[in-house]
DNA sequence: ATAAATTAGTTGCGAGCGCAAATAAATTTC
DNA sequence: GAAATTTATTTGCGCTCGCAACTAATTTAT
């Protein structure tokens, strides 16, 4: 049984699993009680999070999908929601035509706030609260190393000097 | 902006953040281009190799569930579409017959060979070559004791001793 | 023994996603 | 400067999922 010795044996591949896994659940019980609790949803939390940090808390379509993974066609149909709901709003861009510029609201930051105030003691609980304050460093610093690694870590330079350069 | 601050302060919340980041890319990467080399999914990888490492490559549907983090309802139907590829049987039990086991068929493991092969060195694109071991090993115990502190590590014991003693 | 309650698993339904085709607005080509 | 190409975004369609309702099998209660 090739597979599962490999996986028993190669630390990286113990950790990849274990990365799954953790993901796995910490998403499903965060989303959960997000939802329970009746404020934003994990991903719509991510998109408004992401126009927060934005320049002016504006992004046009294509950069605000590219920024949470999500396809275009995803975003379209997200955003259209997220106006119906009065978080953000979306207006054509007086230069180019095609290009459609989301905005955050006033309402939109409050959600974001109100959010926020849920989800931080959720992250504590499914992961911060089992590491010092020296292991999550370690650990941030081994994740940036490898999306860094990959070119997909310039987009999101969290650590550090990460908020100075604009992400062009 | 309290949310930002926070955000960007608490070494936590970046390593939490980065963690998020990173499996989005990874696992949207690498589903994608296992899907493109025409094996199993990623999810259908998951069903077929936790069944792999069952007790007699056999779980009941609910058990199965569990394991991978689908809801019942989805693990029912995935196992329909599995049972009609010939990847895995099930057969109503004969001591309980609400319980239905799933077996893997031979071809079944032939699949996830397969697509082990091009999965191993998907996951070292993405992750492992970042890393050297011990980095691995270190990122493998922090992960697994924040898993193992949730109460949900148990299951998934991959780590040293892990694979001895039975799930229970 | 039979009715009520519990357990295992499956379907109806609505929601969200990605891909590919369609639309709309620039830009380039000739 | 009109036609062809390229770019930004939106719809059509099929897929998968989770929740709640359902069916079937077993256990418990009386």
């Amino acid at each position: 049984m090739p597979a599962n010795a490999a996986l028993l044996t190669d630390p990286c591949q113990v950790a990849w699993r274990l990365l799954l896994t953790l993901h796995a659940h910490a998403y499903r019980r965060i989303d959960a009680d997000l939802q329970r609790a009746g404020v934003l949803s994990f991903d719509d939390y991510d998109v408004l999070l992401t126009l927060n940090e934005a320049e002016n808390e504006t992004l046009r379509m294509s950069e605000l999908a590219e920024a949470v993974l999500l396809s275009n066609s995803g975003m379209s149909r997200r955003v259209a929601a997220l106006v119906t709901a009065g978080l953000v709003t979306r207006r054509q861009s007086e230069h180019d035509g095609r290009v459609f510029r989301v905005k955050l609201t006033a309402k939109g930051r409050k959600a974001l706030d109100a959010t926020w105030k849920l989800y931080q003691p959720l992250i504590d609980d499914v992961f911060s609260r089992f590491l010092t304050e020296k292991e999550a460093s370690v650990m941030a610093g081994l994740l940036q190393k490898i999306l860094h690694g990959t070119g997909l870590g310039r987009h999101r330079d969290l650590l550090k000097r990460g908020m100075t350069d604009a992400p062009k």
